[in-house]
Parts: structure tokens; sequence; C-alpha cells
DNA sequence: TTCCGTTTTGTAATGATTACAATTCTATAA
DNA sequence: TTATAGAATTGTAATCATTACAAAACGGAA
């Protein structure tokens, strides 16, 4: 526990991240705390024993870990809301270069339930990521 | 195609939806542009021929078409992002009630690429909604 | 036509996120 | 140790999707 800090940093460093004491102390805190958390959650309690933290610093920190892969964002990455008409069985693809969205076949309901006993599920969506063919 | 608007106000009705003229017009956008159009495409489309639509009413719309469920939303339905550390192999549930969002075991590798060939696929996401066991 | 409830509109408010310039920090060299 | 350059951080202002809400328009029943 002692060389929490240290074994934080050598994570960062190899990500080619510079382990400043703020992005150790916020990488520290996705790993302590495992609930999703948003920025405001984030802010809120850094900000107890990190009096000067702002806002700004967890939005460029964790822009940062996203692209160097080391953390990821929930949503799928859209500020506006896209439709869609109710249809079964297929993916969502979204091509980070271009931003199109593709649609792909897959079998949703091969996806195992998982241990989710007990629970209704209304919703079952999968979204992918990353270079479509024309953008490669 | 005489009957295209009576055929889609009988979908909005057996989703016990009153189908006013504005709401048959924007399903039927949704059912002939299977892009994922955002609210400001659907908005600057249909004003073209629906001069006095207000972008207002294709919220309303769309939220009342997400809850009858002849259209949903491709988002996790959040505005706030939520973060996470890349973490292997489990899908993201949420609930629909409490909000709460749960991790489930699944093996999102088997999940085939479906399509996808000549895709370069970076990050798959699996995200699930509806009512959590405790809410029910 | 009149009336009532529903739908739609327009605008203001909210709230997350981004942009950006100014400040602070850090590591290295003199 | 001190100076300096580049990186990290801060604070604030701006942006933009979404929501709230009250007023206006609409539509069907009597």
């Amino acid at each position: 526990m002692a060389h929490l800090q240290g074994d934080l940093a050598k994570v960062l460093i190899e990500r080619e991240i510079k382990p400043s004491y703020h992005r150790i102390r916020i990488y520290r805190y996705l790993v302590e705390n495992r609930t999703h958390p948003t920025v405001e959650q984030i802010y809120s309690d850094l900000q107890k024993e990190l009096p000067t933290l702002s806002k700004a610093t967890i939005y460029n920190t964790l822009k940062l870990f996203s692209d160097k892969g080391i953390a990821k964002t929930m949503t799928i990455e859209e500020k506006e809301a896209r439709y869609d008409i109710v249809e079964e069985n297929h993916g969502h693809f979204k091509c980070k270069e271009c931003g199109d969205i593709y649609d792909f076949k897959i079998d949703i309901d091969d996806l195992g339930t998982g241990d989710l006993n007990g629970f209704k599920i209304d919703q079952k969506d999968v979204y992918f990521k990353g270079i479509c063919r024309g953008c490669q």
C-alpha cells in the first residue's frame, strides 16, 4: 500500500501519460471507485482532498485517459441523441474518424443474460467503435 | 403508396398513440430515413414541408415514441458521461427506475463481428436497460 | 358552432461540455 | 541553486442539446 502512488504512476507511464499528481489521483479514484462515476462525482469527492482541483482538469485528464486506453467513456460518445426505429438484431458501429454509424447484423439474443437473474431486460444494445473501411 | 399515411397511422394507433399529423410525419421520417437521424436533422428536413414544426414537438414526439416502444434512443440515455476503468468482458445494465448501473459478466468476444469485414474495431460495448431486481 | 382536452409552439432555463487565455508547476541545464 | 521552456492546470466564458412551461392552436364530441 505504501507504493500505491508509485504503482499507479507506473501504469500511467506505461501508457505514455506523464504522471502528474492530479493525474495519479484521478486515476486512483477510478481504480478505487468502480461505480461508473460522473465528472461531477469525481470532482466533488476529490475536491475534499485537493481543494484547488478544477473540473476542467478532470475533463482534460479523462479525455487523455480515454485516448491512451486506460479509461473509457460509457456513452456512445454523442452529446446529440440519435433515433432509430425499433428493429431487432443489429448492432451499431461508430467510426471515430468520419462519425458515421453503420448497422451490422448480430444476434443479440445470443448474448446470455449473464448474471442478471431477476432483472427485467427491456432493451439490449451493442455498440462497437473503431475505424470503418473507408477511413483506414 | 396511396395509403401510406393511413398505414403509418395504424401503427401508431396500435401503440396507443393518437395519430396527429405531425406525429405521422415524424414517424414516416424515421421509417423512410434509416440513418440514425438526430433531432437537428429531423427538424431541418421536415421543416421544408412543415414550416410551423417546432423542435419541442420533435422532442416530445420522440419521447412519446420511445415510451411506447416504436422508436428508441441510441445513447444510453445519459447526458452526463460516466467513466470506467478499462476492463474486459462485462456489460452494463441500467435500471430505468433507480438509474443505477450494474455490471454483468458477458463474453463480448463471443459476439461475432457480424458483417464488419475490413472494419477496425477498437471497442465493444453492450448496454442493457430495464428494471433491476430491487425495483420490481 | 361551442367547448374541452390534447397537441403544438416559442421561449426561457438548465446543465454538461468545450475553448481558451492566464497562471502554476516541473524538469532540465547552466 | 536559479533560470527557463514546455507541460499541466485553472477559471471563466461560450456553446449547445435538452427540458420546462405557459400560451396558442387544433380536433372531435355534443
